[in-house]
RNA sequence: UCCUCGGUAGCUCAAUUGGCAGAGCGGUCGGCUGUUAACCGAUUGGUUGUAGGUUCAAGUCCUACCCGAGGAGCCA
């Protein structure tokens, strides 16, 4: 019986003899010589049978192998130049090889698929190694946001996901009906996260949130991760401060340990290694200045009115993209007009018009990666931008409730996990990015 | 909800003016001792999204519907 070892440590085996358990990825037969490539979750590693080497049989099973057919191998580990695969460079002379079971037909062929094909597979997609790739990337990114968060003082405690009121309005919520009640699933924890800095001063929640808007883009799914930090004590600078400072951990970090994964996904990885602080800021005003000044330039009158923007407005996908392709590192876009931000974001000193709110921008037209503010700390303003905003006052008169004993000014953000690593992985459509996406027409699988 | 594009073999696509529904890949069988999405030969494969309509004749033209993709709005 000889040791069975990861493909991921296989180079630390050469000249053992080892075994190995997965399946066949693929296969090239060369009459009397069949090249196996296997994968077991943590690589690839190419097989390789000579027909002289093992029993007729063994030969006879290999060459009738299919694709994704589970198997285990055991074989000499031999350092060859010539052998692909995840780390490559490493093939198994095979000695004896069991087939678990001799797979049907596997719809999904090394060649290429349609977007609705793949999506319908997404069980059997994900095995692919772009999507291989691009999960342990996002597992990193996981694991850096909780690592950056957890050294710097931040508690993690995780709030509702079913939620009695709305968060910013009541259109994109899905409704679950509680014991005959209505409920909702959450789209923020923001607001609970408030409650929570009174008792642990630095906190961050992190899990699914859901919005039921109609969008159909390459940006947005209806259920995504989002981690929402929320600090006691911190205005609108500090929080900028602390999210330049995480999002270059996270992708620092990550392009040290997912740098192979990168490389399978063909990652362009200059761009990422300039993420460092400080980002650029630029305000609201200054932007609108930049996208007139653009609109000027251009020859296009598609673009022009594309960029055509008054200000109040929010930006569109357009007006982000072309203000990221100025900058080379994310960017903040802080002091959005009051009237197109949530209810509970505190106004400028003197200038009630504009509400201290802070986007990031990630580069390359991925868009919005945080959205964050400073959070108002006053009970009576509060409660009159709960009354402008027509929301009903009894659901959140806990929230104002937190304004009423020893209110301190207070800010926080959210980050979504799946734009992050689509920003990170250079995947075109956020639906990569998570295991099984939920999207405007697609629950299934 | 709106705009644009699309739906033909298991998959990716082609089909001229409305005139016999085709190719590559995959599968199957055979060959090959260094393949990298191998190669060579043979073979298998169809309710052209659905329902109507026009026509001697419809994948192709018309109507309605269904499904998908990209984008807008909204957002992380």
């Amino acid at each position: 019986m000889t040791a069975i070892i990861q493909i991921q440590d296989i180079s630390a085996h050469v000249g053992e003899t080892v075994t190995i358990q997965g399946w066949l990825h693929l296969k090239t037969g060369k009459g009397k010589l069949q090249f196996l490539r296997v994968r077991d979750g943590t690589g690839v590693v190419q097989a390789v049978v000579f027909r002289k080497d093992v029993p007729p049989e063994v030969f006879e099973a290999a060459k009738r192998l299919t694709q994704e057919s589970s198997l285990i191998i055991t074989g000499a580990v031999r350092e060859d130049e010539r052998a692909p695969g995840m780390p490559g460079g490493y093939e198994l002379s095979v000695s004896d090889l069991q087939v678990v079971q001799l797979a049907d037909e596997y719809p999904i062929t090394p060649k290429e698929h349609g977007v609705e094909f793949l999506q319908d597979n997404r069980h059997l997609w994900i095995r692919s190694s772009r999507q291989w790739a691009i999960m342990r990337v996002r597992a990193t990114v996981i694991r850096a946001i909780r690592d950056w968060l957890d050294d710097h003082g931040f508690v993690n405690i995780d709030t509702p996901i079913l939620t009695p009121a709305a968060g910013e309005g009541t259109t994109t919520l899905f409704e679950v009906d509680y014991f005959g009640e209505p409920t909702y699933l959450a789209q923020t924890g923001q607001l609970y996260n408030e409650a929570n800095i009174y008792s642990l001063g630095k906190v961050y929640c992190f899990g699914p949130t859901f919005r039921a808007e109609k969008s159909k883009t390459r940006r947005h799914l209806t259920e995504f991760w989002m981690v929402e930090p929320e600090i006691a004590f911190c205005d609108l600078d500090d929080l900028m401060k602390v999210e330049e400072e995480f999002v270059s951990f996270v992708v620092q970090r990550t392009l040290v340990e997912r740098a192979a994964e990168l490389n399978l996904l063909e990652r362009d990885t200059s761009a990422l290694e300039q993420v460092t602080p400080p980002f650029p800021r630029i305000s609201y005003d200054e932007a609108l200045e930049k996208l007139g000044a653009m609109r000027e330039k251009t020859d296009s009158p598609q673009e022009r009115e594309l960029l055509e923007i008054e200000w109040g407005s929010d930006f569109g996908s357009p007006h982000e993209t072309e203000l990221t392709k100025l900058y080379d590192k994310p960017v903040f876009v802080y002091g959005y007009p009051t009237a197109c931000k949530a209810f509970y974001m505190e106004p400028w000193p003197g200038r009630p018009e504009v509400s201290k709110s802070v986007d990031l921008l990630a580069p390359e037209g991925y868009g919005e990666i945080i959205g964050g503010s400073e959070r108002i700390s006053d009970p009576d303003l509060l409660e009159q931008r709960i009354r402008e905003h027509n929301l009903p006052a009894e659901a959140f008169s806990w929230y104002v409730d937190l304004r009423r004993y020893g209110s301190v000014p207070h800010s926080g953000f959210g980050l979504g996990v799946e734009r992050t690593v689509a920003w990170i992985t250079g995947t075109a459509h956020i639906r990569e990015t998570s295991s099984f996406p939920r999207m405007l027409n697609r629950v299934y699988p």
